[in-house]
DNA sequence: TGTTAGCACTCTAATAATTTGAGTGCTAAC
DNA sequence: GTTAGCACTCAAATTATTAGAGTGCTAACA
């Protein structure tokens, strides 16, 4: 595939670059005049070639030249220019310290929409891998119980448990010590049947409500319920007119309120990156039939061992690959930072004395 | 505004239903033929007069009639037939049982787009009448207190709070004692600093960190960033012409999008409402002017006394307010049962031995 | 052998011209 | 008060026309 002179490689480079700006597909004058000194019919000859190579397309007999999706993935693959990395980690934004990660992701996924105007999404980090550090269970009133888990990374769930009375305070403290010495560690697959009816047994209490109890403990852990997709800018797909007819806006749009399609192909996605964790699927490189005319570029994040999640944008094929990418590494650091790496700061702020 | 005679009424009604649903400016001819047996040039008088009165107009000189927003007013306050109580209560459908409020709106959000095809929202009861029934506060890890905070209708809130060690067992208990007596019933509006400093006092614990996580506990009960508005189908805009042209969905799914200023007018809507809770603002009825070519229906619920909340739903001008108002009414009273009413039941299914 | 000027040809997109038909208002008769 | 009839209007759909960007090919040139 790699059978492309220097020449050649110049033309397709200088074809896409203009494709991106303008949207228009680009003719063999335009070329000629503005990249090389070469004419329009030598460009028009190198031209026919790449066609027959499959680099590029004429969507119609009597129109320039539009890159075909294997001439994207050549152009980010191979002839892309990175941004500058002094440029871009200039803009160090700090996110607001908050002790709920999910609206520090909102914050993220707001800012990567709004950088580079391609819808945006963000998918939580993962429970799967991630690990119980520490579980309770407290009588709010006479009917509910409420049961609070905290997974590394400092992922809080809780669930309200609805109870015929409520738990006597030995039962109750009992329960709380057995729950943390057995669930401490475990991650959501290691979570069981057997390991609940053990606990039950081990609690002494042959009481119905303590099964109960446990159940629900560890439905709470399982639920991943709310650890969602968040998503911006979905009406950016408007600012694209290849995509932003009708029908084709609200099939992504809607995919994008649905989330569900979203995260699992976003799922997928975690396991095939490579060193970089970023991926780019173009065309229809995306399983979605939806997503045939968009490009998808994806990050993933790790927040810690094995707790993985992933930062993304839709467009259009015609897309700024290289902002994108830079935008991506960028959160993605700035992510991993914000909850690893800063050093313990107040979370409530001082100006008040 | 009540000049109108019976005849008018009828033709009026004919004409609105009519334009219901078609969609297309009715002409005198199409109401002289299916609703009475007047010839079109009657009908045709009939049209001026009411044109003159302000309940309908034509798009152009030689076009059928459509309703103005007068004549819409008219039709949702005089004309319309409600639908019949018995078949709707018919569709009785059981929400999941869920420990999670945030859960269970969703899915109501859910199914009236799905029932009424336009878009939906859903605000979460408002906390700021709410009262605080329940907090705690424990240690996670060496850095880390986690505050759990349980509102009256089982509201969850919680807050990881970073601090530089770990309080030790004599001042947590006591602090959660504290914690409860002291907010036990209040408001967000009755907690401020002279609260907190006051309850630091009572503690006896001379520490900055118990300020700090007495701040934090205060915040997490004032925080009202994840009682939001939940929406679905925001798509369902494009299944409407008058308003599925790209800038106006764009607007409208972008104001869906962004949910502040939704929920903001939502929030004023709450106040207005009369003893059904119920609105209808047409077209410029509501404050945001991307709205002008909709209608948005809304119902109050109330969860307890003082926990109110907005369901409602935008659409165009031409809506079946029929069919929406029955929906709201009766998703309003569903909600209400699902939270209030219904008996204990189990919440993990016991489909396993 | 690679490059280039020139020309006929193609096809889209924009503009203009034409047609169609639904609907009106008005008048005069019932 | 109601209605038939007719001239008139205007949007929307259809068709024709034009303009222009771009191509492929050929033949000449360095």
């Amino acid at each position: 595939m790699e059978q492309l002179d220097e020449r050649k490689e110049i033309i397709l480079n200088a074809i896409i670059q203009n494709y991106l700006e303008t949207g228009e597909p680009v003719g063999s004058r335009t070329i000629s005049k503005s990249y090389l000194n070469l004419s329009s019919a030598t460009i028009r000859n190198e031209m026919a070639d790449l066609e027959e190579l499959g680099y590029i397309v004429q969507p119609h007999t009597s129109a320039g030249r539009i890159p075909t999706d294997m001439g994207y993935r050549f152009y980010v693959d191979h002839l892309m220019a990175e941004k500058d990395k002094e440029v871009s980690q200039m803009q160090e934004l700090m996110f607001e310290k908050t002790g709920k990660m999910e609206k520090l992701l909102k914050q993220v996924v707001k800012v990567l929409a709004n950088n580079t105007q391609y819808a945006s999404m963000i998918l939580a980090p993962s429970v799967i891998s991630n690990k119980v550090k520490f579980v309770q269970i407290s009588n709010v009133d006479d009917n509910h119980v409420l049961s609070v888990v905290v997974m590394e990374g400092n992922l809080v769930k809780n669930r309200v448990i609805e109870v015929e009375k409520p738990l006597d305070n030995e039962t109750m403290l009992k329960l709380n010590m057995l729950l943390n010495t057995n669930l401490n560690g475990l991650t959501v697959n290691d979570i069981n049947l057997s390991l609940i009816s053990n606990m039950k047994d081990q609690a002494g209490v042959h009481e119905e409500i303590v099964e109960q109890v446990l159940k629900s403990v560890a439905d709470t852990i399982t639920d991943d319920e709310d650890l969602e997709v968040y998503t911006s800018g979905a009406t950016n797909f408007f600012k694209y007119p290849e995509l932003s007819d009708s029908e084709k806006a609200k099939d992504l749009i809607n995919a994008f309120e649905e989330k569900k399609p979203l995260a699992e192909f976003i799922q997928d996605v975690e396991n095939e990156s490579d060193e970089t964790g970023i991926q780019v699927y173009i065309g229809n490189d995306s399983s979605i039939k939806t997503m045939k005319d968009c490009s998808v570029v994806t990050a993933t994040y790790e927040l810690g061992e094995g707790v993985k999640g992933t930062i993304g944008i839709i467009g259009p094929k015609r897309m700024d690959y290289a902002n994108v990418l830079d935008n991506l590494k960028n959160l993605k650091s700035q992510l991993e930072k914000a909850v690893n790496g800063s050093p313990a700061t107040d979370i409530v702020d001082s100006d008040s004395s």
